[in-house]
RNA sequence: GGGCGUUUAGCUCAGUUGGUUAGAGCGUUGCAUUCACAUUGCAAAGGUCGGUGGUUCGAGUCCACCAACGCCCACCA
């Protein structure tokens, strides 16, 4: 035991780096090197960072309440496995390597070469996967760095090839023809949900393509119309009936020549506009749906480029979109063609990553078929399943709700782009010859497919691919499906949903059997935390000022599970100060105690069995809550414990007491409640641990077991000599009262006198007076000035100091209050219909409350007629 | 257009299945403090739980409607 050499202050930089190494250096955070017998597991499997940069809030939160989660698993006992990587996301990283190079060296990837662009690439991304993987090792994430992974690595590469091969071989993916959201900046495909809508004002043109054509159609994208093959109508529009069917021929229009076929959707709102859609399949996915259905023919008058195809006609080829919008307007008026213009607000879909216009252009790409049943059903059908049928279970519950509006919705996903950064397509072509496998094909002249898969597609396998799949692991068996998942709920729909497709299809099985979804991380004033409004709190500055513990804390602590936090600098230094405030509470242990002993103690005094009865009830409680998942509220109980119970409470008691046995309480009670607080602040536990003199981890000591809660009597006689401490604290206060003035306590009930007569020394020294008499008859010194609590009355004799009419004034509102309490309880106690149905522990404990409400009434009046 | 969330003390938020007089932290105010901790202690002030109805013996909690704010999805061409 090393008493003197305990700083005042926990300093968390002299422990937390070292700390981590000793963690890291001792195997425990690989459950394989994990002592005794462990039949239960856990896993869980860390979303994977992108190695775009740097961590941030979010990542902070999400390695707190995940660590959190391991930690406590580890001490239950269990086979407890956090597995960590990092993402390649194809095309976030890409265009972040694209645009240093651009700025840097004004190139551009294809100015490079596919090879030197991913030698350039891969150099970046490895940067920062160390920054990040320092950065969840500052966070004190336990993670076991010796199963990392990464979605594009070798292992993930065969992983990837193998099931790209099995669903093509089940035709679930397929290469066909169709319209996709094409990228024209970032020159790729993406996929519906990496489109971000950008609200801007357009105009809605009314127009006909001829003077004799029948409709006027109306359109905020007058260039794409002269790639037009049909107007749409809706079935029941009588005005249009009668055209239906018909064809008009070789329209000139807008230099090109335009054939047009009348047809009825149901998908046509009759009343916009003019009741008439003109299709144009190769541009719009809704029109191209309409295209499908009608069998309808399908012109490219837009170019991978972002201008107008040869197709599109002499007027406007080679031009961009915004120049031919602007040409075919003017030909419209030069024709007196426009019926009508409006201004209107509309959503103009952009790429998330590269900020460009999407155009929605037919081309040749692979999809995933979510509606092909190759047995077990369809990839949707067993996606909207596995949370159905309950083998999933979404924290928050109403999240479910989103899940199944994306399940239900699902369509086929487009799985190629045009990026190099990423998994290639494991197919080969050699003329019309298509193969598809783990591996290139043998024989002379076959090309593989330029393109790279969705990251999502890699990312979607990550809880299995991790254990070790396609081979048959140990790990796979042990851990998979693993426990949970824990991510934001903004990447429900990215992810979850992809990993539940994918995992219940390959695998079949659900790849976790519960998600959390964290809300997100904003600043003080609810804003998301970005770069322009430059409102960002970097995790590493605060673990720097405040440490580790502190930051995990303020981002666990406060905030539920699904709904968004702000966080503030503020909040972090408060759980600073009680990081500190837990370090001087074991200073004061370690510093006065006799003896290391680990043995409960006996309960000599009242004090000594209060406390161990709310440490067995808080144990009890804090382990309920983290098993529920309830973090917050896990985190609330203890540090009120600690700070309100343990320290402010029996530690001055226990000043009093010093004895061998009261110094084996405190130890343990400090050793449990480090225990339970391992798991939140892993670090200031573990330093305190090493000061104990203990020669094992913390972070590997058993979870303590909830024992005997204390009896109803010992809880309440605690909290009346609470109150009395209190309530002569106040007076003394209230009244400028020298400490050496003399105290009595009257009591109204015999067994409460006995208590209270037992811990005489105790309210002394904590109410700081030097002397006390208790008495079981009201009698009220005279001048004296008295205070209520419960049944017991405190009197201060203070002759001569008190102004007898303030004092009357202050008891008679006390005597209000407690009247008109007494008052309603009786209200509640004479309705027969709530005595009749209310259960009997309500009525009951009413009925104590009204007794000594009267009691207190009575003990009032008492008073006020001494004064008078 | 569809869906979801939030609304509780000056601020940030808890409040499990409806059940005593609604809680915490921060902030504010007052007092204290060489004795583990000023990164401290003790206490006080501060709320008719967004509004209106309803169900119930009993509603912050359940239901309906309304309002404000926020988010997600769809994309009317």
């Amino acid at each position: 035991m090393a008493k003197q050499e305990i700083s005042k202050a926990y300093d968390p930089k002299l422990h937390e780096d070292g700390t981590y190494a000793a963690w890291e250096a001792s195997g425990f955070f690989n459950p394989d090197n994990l002592p005794g017998e462990r039949k239960e597991t856990f896993s869980i499997v860390l979303p994977p960072p992108n190695v775009t940069g740097t961590l941030h809030m979010g990542h902070a939160v999400m390695l707190a309440i995940e660590d959190i989660m391991v930690r406590f698993a580890r001490m239950q006992g269990k086979k407890a496995l956090w597995l960590p990587g990092t993402d390649h996301a194809a095309i976030a990283t890409s265009t972040k390597v694209e645009g240093i190079i651009f700025k840097e060296e004004k190139k551009t990837r294809h100015d490079l070469g596919r090879e030197e662009f991913l030698r350039r690439v891969e150099k970046f991304a490895q940067d920062s996967h160390d920054t990040i993987v320092g950065q969840c090792r500052k966070m004190g994430a336990s993670l076991d760095w010796s199963r990392e992974a990464y979605t594009l690595d070798a292992a993930r590469n065969r992983a990837v090839n193998t099931a790209f091969k099995k669903m093509y071989d089940d035709g679930l993916i397929y290469r066909g023809h169709r319209v996709v959201n094409w990228d024209p900046i970032g020159q790729t495909t993406i996929s519906d949900i990496e489109i971000v809508y950008k609200e801007v004002e357009a105009t809605l043109y009314t127009f006909k393509y001829s003077k004799d054509f029948p409709i006027a159609v109306s359109s905020t994208r007058p260039e794409t119309k002269v790639g037009d093959t049909a107007v749409a109508v809706h079935p029941s529009d009588e005005r249009y009936a009668h055209l239906v069917g018909k064809t008009f021929e070789n329209i000139p229009f807008a230099g090109s020549t335009i054939t047009i076929t009348i047809v009825a959707d149901e998908s046509v709102d009759p009343k916009f506009g003019t009741g008439a859609l003109g299709v144009t399949p190769a541009h719009s996915l809704i029109d191209a749906d309409i295209a499908t259905r009608h069998k309808l023919a399908m012109r490219q008058v837009i170019g991978e480029d972002g201008r107008m195809t040869a197709e599109a006609g002499s007027l406007v080829v080679g031009m961009t979109v915004n120049e031919a919008r602007a040409a075919v307007v003017a030909w419209l008026n030069e024709q007196g063609l426009i019926e009508g213009e409006e201004k209107t607000m509309q959503n103009l879909a952009t790429a998330e990553r590269s900020g460009g216009v999407i155009e929605p252009i037919p081309m040749l790409q692979w999809f995933i078929d979510v509606n092909k049943p190759f047995g077990r059903g369809t990839i949707k059908s067993l996606t909207q399943d596995a949370v159905r049928s309950g083998k999933i279970n979404i924290i928050p519950e109403r999240f479910a709700k989103s899940y199944f509006d994306w399940a239900d919705n699902l369509r086929d996903w487009c799985i190629s782009r045009q990026l190099w950064y990423g998994h290639r397509i494991p197919a080969w072509y050699r003329g019309e010859e298509v193969f598809v496998g783990t591996e290139a094909p043998t024989g002379e002249g076959w090309t593989q497919d330029p393109d790279t898969l969705d990251t999502w597609f890699s990312a979607g396998m990550w809880t299995f691919t991790t254990l070790g799949w396609p081979d048959e692991t140990a790990d796979l068996k042990t851990y998979h499906p693993t426990t949970i998942l824990e991510t934001g709920y903004d990447i429900l729909t990215f992810w979850v949903v992809r990993m539940v497709m994918m995992t219940t299809y390959l695998m079949n099985e659900v790849p976790f059997k519960t998600v959390y979804l964290h809300g997100l991380v904003r600043d003080e004033k609810g804003r998301k935390m970005s770069k322009s409004l430059d409102n960002i709190i970097n995790p590493l500055d605060m673990i720097e000022k405040y440490g580790a513990d502190a930051t995990r804390l303020s981002l666990v602590i406060g905030s539920t599970p699904g709904n968004d936090s702000k966080l503030s600098e503020e909040k972090i230094a408060g759980y600073r100060n009680f990081t500190n405030k837990l370090w001087n509470i074991s200073r004061f242990v370690l510093s006065s105690v006799g003896t290391l002993d680990d043995r409960p103690g006996e309960s000599v005094t009242l004090a000594d069995r209060w406390i161990l009865g709310r440490l067995s009830e808080v144990t009890a409680k804090v382990t309920g809550h983290l098993e529920r998942h309830e973090i917050s509220i896990a985190g609330e109980t203890l540090r009120d414990f600690t700070w309100n119970d343990f320290a402010d409470w029996y530690l001055e008691i226990a000043k009093m007491q010093k004895s061998e046995n009261t110094d084996r309480i405190l130890v343990h009670v400090l050793t449990n409640v480090l225990k339970l607080w391992h798991p939140f602040m892993p670090f200031v536990t573990e330093a305190i641990w090493k000061e104990m003199g203990k020669s094992e981890f913390l972070m590997i000591s058993e979870w303590p077991i909830s024992g005997a809660v204390s009896d109803e009597n010992t809880a309440k006689s605690f909290v009346l000599m609470q109150e009395v401490i209190a309530s002569i604290r106040n007076l003394r206060a209230e009244y400028q009262v020298e400490p050496a003035k003399m105290i009595s306590v009257v009591l109204a009930d015999a067994g409460m006198h006995a208590v209270l007569e037992s811990q005489a020394e105790v309210i002394k020294h904590l109410a700081r007076v030097d002397s006390l008499t208790i008495q079981s008859k009201a009698e009220a010194p005279e001048g004296s000035v008295s205070a209520v609590c419960g049944t017991t009355q405190i009197f201060v004799p203070l002759s001569g100091l008190v102004d007898p009419v303030k004092e009357k004034v202050r008891l008679t509102k006390e005597l209000d209050e407690a009247k008109a309490y007494a008052t309603s309880l009786e209200g509640k106690l004479g309705n027969q219909e709530f005595v009749g149905k209310a259960p009997a522990q309500v009525v009951d404990k009413m009925k104590q409350n009204l007794a000594e409400a009267v009691d207190r009434v009575k003990a009032i009046q008492t008073q006020l007629s001494a004064l008078s």
